[in-house]
RNA sequence: GGGUCGUUAGCUCAGCUGGUAGAGCAUCGGGCUUUUAACCCGCUGGUCGUGCGUUCGAAUCGCACACGACCCA
């Protein structure tokens, strides 16, 4: 039994030593010598120092070989009884696989040509208590693979990637966005104020204040007040806690990218949304269409601009443009559409349930819906020549929303309308209409400069770039009922 | 919240219309000095998600519950 082992490894000295430092990765080693063949690299004599879990052995009496594992790769190392010091390698072939072990050696090919690490010097580093998935298939069982993620991400090159990709997406628009003379910012995480989205916020409590606060829904508000301070470029990359339920869209905490740039419009930021998503994909991908949940999506054209209106109609051959002009039609359209329709909506509210079933999901190239309804945009700007719209987008890609990109609202009398508008909503019923913020209006009172705002959800953006069915794949730990104590 | 499916050894999975629980890998013992899911011989390993019921007898049938996956709202 391992623990038995490991109790051995007590007794014959320190049985987790962290004296050890490697001075090479399985990656880059496979990488850099790709190119050579068998004589060029026994004529080398390059030598290797690695660490890294013991994933297959393949012992065979007095020698063996062992695929050991760092995050960098998987390399082959070739060990012989004859190389090692004295008892060296009757120890070894105790060890397990799982176990954490250092190499030093040369380099070779063998026979089948594969890169191999001749072993001169090995050690046991960790001993792992518990056996590892299985070799060969891996680990299958999702909830095994979300509840102990570092199983899965030992067992998955898949996982291994996906979440490299992730953090090289991130890695990327945090570069692209500082090129742009973005400054990046943290606000708080709790408010006291649960402002910013339309979403139910989680409670929590202060005790040396004794008052009551909420995790952020969003961080707009916050930001906002920056523009107002004078930082005219600032993006925030962090997580939002939305009280809600689970599905293979929604995490409560998810990664948001909030940006804002002063003196610009929400046409500007269209351009500019879309040239960075593309130059995410490119640097991070390379590739133009993406495969995801067995659509292909193409970044490399411009991206589709349409109103919400036309994109109604546009998608519906069976809807005609007065079926969706005046609130008496579009409501009764929507009725047949299976719509919960409420008294209080007005014909924005109506065309927005309309697009979100009819249009939404077919929505697979990236595409900007453009012209949306004041009534649910409280803190965009409204459009000069109609102020029942305001001057708001949204992206959608893969039948998912994925930006919300608008013009900021920088009128305070507007805004404290705005803000009693959702107020009376709130009282009616809506548990997602917003406060009044009254800190926020005063900061706008002191003037805030025309500016446009942009929000991106991380993890969707990164289900697309790794073609992941469900936001769980893309969260390290996502949310998941405890496991009862019994 | 509603529907469908799933839960069997550490992992991956069989187990038919009810009749003493199976395989591969891993583990353990033995053999093997260029293997590739190494191979060969041998041995272990189970509260069949939980509870209740039907039955002479339940992994299998029924009900409830738990957890998860997918679809829908």
């Amino acid at each position: 039994m391992r623990k038995s082992k490991l109790d051995h490894l007590r007794k014959e000295g320190n049985a987790y030593p962290n004296n050890i430092k490697p001075s090479d990765f399985a990656g880059d080693i496979l990488k850099t010598l790709a190119n050579k063949n068998k004589e060029e690299l026994a004529g080398m004599e390059v030598s290797a120092s690695l660490c890294g879990r013991v994933m297959n052995r393949r012992i065979m009496g007095k020698a063996s070989f062992v695929h050991m594992q760092d995050f960098t790769g998987k390399i082959q190392i070739y060990i012989r009884g004859n190389d090692l010091d004295e008892g060296v390698y009757d120890a070894f072939k105790s060890w397990d696989l799982g176990d954490i072990i250092y190499v030093s050696g040369t380099l070779f090919r063998t026979k089948t040509n594969e890169i191999t690490v001749h072993a001169k010097q090995i050690k046991l580093i960790t001993k792992a208590l518990r056996p590892m998935p299985d070799k060969y298939h891996g680990l299958c069982e999702k909830e095994i693979c979300y509840r102990q993620r570092y199983l899965d991400l030992i067992a998955n090159q898949e996982t291994r990637d996906v979440f490299t990709v992730r953090a090289n997406a991130v890695a990327a628009i945090r570069n692209y966005l500082t090129q742009a003379r973005f400054l990046e910012v943290e606000t708080p995480m709790m408010h006291s104020i649960a402002g910013g989205a339309a979403a139910r916020p989680f409670t929590t409590h202060h005790n040396a204040l004794d008052i009551p606060l909420f995790m952020r829904i969003a961080p707009e508000l916050f930001l906002k007040r920056l523009i107002v301070g004078g930082m005219d470029r600032v993006f925030e990359i962090n997580r939002n806690f939305r009280n809600e339920g689970l599905s293979t869209r929604h995490n409560p905490e998810f990664t948001m990218l909030e940006f804002y740039q002063a003196y610009a419009d929400y046409n500007d930021f269209m351009d500019f949304t879309e040239s960075m998503m593309q130059h995410v994909v490119k640097t991070v991908v390379a590739k133009d269409v993406l495969p995801f949940n067995g659509m292909e999506i193409d970044f490399s054209a411009p991206f589709t601009r349409i109103s919400m209106q036309d994109s109604i109609l546009h998608y519906n051959s069976d809807i005609n443009e007065s079926d969706i002009c005046s609130l008496e039609a579009a409501k009764s359209l929507a009725k047949k559409l299976g719509i919960d329709v409420i008294s209080s909506m007005g014909l924005g509210a109506v065309q927005l349930e309309i697009f979100e079933k009819t249009v939404e999901k077919k929505l697979v190239n990236p595409t900007f819906i453009t012209h949306y309804p004041t009534d649910v945009s409280p803190l965009s700007r409204r459009n000069d020549e109609n102020s029942e719209i305001v001057d708001r987008c949204e992206l959608f890609i893969g039948g998912q929303e994925v930006a919300n990109i608008f013009s900021e609202l920088n009128d305070p009398e507007d805004q404290a309308k705005r803000f009693k508008d959702q107020v009376a909503a709130r009282a009616a019923g809506d548990v997602e209409a917003m406060e009044y913020d009254a800190e926020y209006v005063e900061a706008l009172e002191y003037g805030m400069p025309p500016a446009a705002g942009a929000g991106i959800g991380i993890d969707r953006f990164v289900m697309m770039l790794t073609d992941s069915a469900a936001i769980r794949d893309v969260i390290l730990f996502p949310l998941l009922r405890p496991l009862s104590q019994d």
